[in-house]
DNA sequence: ATGAAAGCGCTAACAA
DNA sequence: TTGTTAGCGCTTTCAT
């Protein structure tokens, strides 16, 4: 005779036990104990459970206590190695409390970031985790009128707890990181634009863009004094655009320029991609850093100096605020790490050491 | 006065609209046209919800419809650029069924994967997309009790559908390429072991690589005959073991091989922390090829050919077994690309061109 | 040590 | 065109 294709529930396992549904549920869900449920019964109902193939339908459990067991987390995308680190961080801290997580990508898009939030608020989840949200403020409304406990992640939001990269100071170190290498201002070789540093890629609009942009501007400020207005090409993320801005950018000075700050992978990608255009001669009075990390980028035919975020920091913090029970919108900043290039140096570099 | 913590139901609305609960409910589901309530009244109750912070509990309905409106898939990690651009096309997909996406990694872990099957189940997904399970069968066996369609992609299994990358063919590509760059046998200095090509990385148990083993021995015997057993080095995914084991070969021949094809991105990192360890001239004589694509392991000092494997495509056609409500183990294969290198060639490879 | 019964928020017959 | 009612599967008092 085929299986019955209707899932078991606590009723069907309740006849064949002899047992009521409540004792059947309390056996069932490891609240037997407390309930001086003997063991021999609750060893008994749990063996029928399991040879029926039964599973809790944890929508109903979770209907009837108010809480799903579901975490959530938006972020913009997935395929992307920081974000994606941060998937697997957030996972490990979700089932560490027994929750089971949510993740969804938003694609940096407002409307889609609201629709998302309402359907997860719709399932019941029980804290969410927002990820370079491009818009918190919408959703914080929603946030609250739900009573959903929330974090901001990489991005702050106004209203509950943020925890973020220390955007400034890994931009700091970047942008030194450039400079140091950058061939000295007064050669006269590269003169005038061209001996000033430029960052490439992400957007002006948004927090951590903006953070680093400053950083960037103050520490080159230390030694050029005020950048140009044009010296910042805040394109955007796509690898297409950042490689036609830099192909333009070198038109206009008649080469690279000494130094370059690449505001993402993305960015980075598009960047390598016009660079191995060039002959080797042409990039080598350049000196080039990228605010993320990825270690094959670390690797490539030219020094590159990357900041790595600190995922694993960040998300952790983030449990640990929704843990305490932190309402008020502090601030957190983890800070990433500057990594040199494992690159071997030939050439114009390998004097740079 | 502070807002009532309580989420509104469709009683609070109903009560403020003057309307019943199932007026309410259809006017908010959408249903309110085939229950002929008047567009009037279902135009009051959602501006009352609206105004009331009102979300659908969608656990409640989805218990009451016996249908909870997710979708689930595992996967072996986040944290990887394949596996990652699935998430980002199983969203696409799930969104356009108007479905929520519920993504969980299990790490390569058998116990993992059956934990995460069972809380997926317990939350009444409707379907489930199982990514390169280490142990198909028993999921096999918990899906088939509890009734859930499920596809494997990736990995196939048995009992359902598979969507699959064409491993032989990519691996059968890959080797090539690597066999057309191989300095010639015949010249006597990388005599011996030296003069054939290697596989390193990967788990020779898991279906994936093992069908590229095979393919890679194939194509390697019609040049060389049979490889000895040594020439497939299956140890695994992580960049540290794959960068000694590479160390040690290299140790036990005198230098690289002259071909060398890594199975997986991660051993691919460890191959080039290895590689950039060594002299430029040490891997002029290896030609290098990697299953699986990184935008920037393409623009390496050293020519890597790349296999990218079609991500979009194999999640696009398991949805299409889903719809067509294929039930049968039937196996579909999704071709890879083969990724030519970037890099522009310097020293030795340049006359190879 | 266990059972009976109410109800979580929603939907779907069935009435009206 | 709308309201009434009976559950979906589970947990949880309150009895016993």
């Amino acid at each position: 005779m085929p299986k019955p294709r209707q899932k078991p529930t606590i009723y069907d396992i309740s006849r064949l036990a002899g047992a009521s549904a409540s004792t059947v549920s309390a056996s069932l869900s490891g609240a037997w104990r407390e309930r001086r449920i003997s063991e021999a019964t609750a060893r008994k109902v749990q063996e029928i459970a399991a040879e029926q193939g039964y599973f809790t339908n944890l929508q109903a459990r979770g209907l009837r206590r108010a809480r799903s067991g579901l975490v959530g987390m938006i972020m913009p995308v997935h395929d992307n190695r920081f974000f994606s680190s941060m998937s697997q961080s957030f996972e490990a801290h979700a089932r560490m409390r027994g929750l089971c997580p949510v993740i969804v990508s938003t694609l940096r898009d407002p409307a889609e970031e609201r629709r998302t939030v309402e359907t997860l608020i719709s399932y019941a989840i029980e804290s969410l985790l927002i990820v370079g949200a491009t818009d918190p403020d919408a959703l914080e409304q929603m946030c609250r009128a739900a009573g959903l406990r929330h974090v901001y992640v990489d991005l702050p939001g106004r209203g509950a707890p943020s925890v973020i990269s220390d955007n400034r100071h890994g931009a700091e170190m970047l942008t030194r990181a450039i400079l140091d290498r950058m061939p000295a201002g007064g050669d006269g070789e590269a003169g005038g634009a061209r001996a000033l540093p430029y960052l490439l890629g992400g957007d002006a609009g948004d927090y951590a863009s903006a953070q680093r942009i400053n950083a960037f501007r103050a520490v080159a400020a230390e030694r050029f004094g005020p950048l140009p207005e044009a010296n910042v090409i805040a394109c955007g993320y796509a690898p297409a655009r950042a490689s036609r801005e830099l192909a333009a950018l070198c038109d206009r000075l008649g080469g690279l320029p000494a130094g370059l700050f690449v505001n993402s992978l993305t960015a980075f990608e598009g960047v390598v991609g016009h660079l191995v255009t060039l002959p080797p001669e042409a990039f080598a009075g350049t000196a080039i850093g990228c605010y993320d990390y990825d270690p094959f980028a670390a690797f490539l035919q030219f020094p590159v100096h990357m900041v790595r975020q600190n995922a694993d920091g960040l998300i952790a913090r983030a449990f640990a605020m929704l843990d305490g029970g932190e309402e008020a919108a502090v601030v957190i900043e983890v800070a990433p790490d500057l990594v040199a290039p494992r690159t071997i140096y030939k050439g114009p570099f390998s004097e740079l050491g």
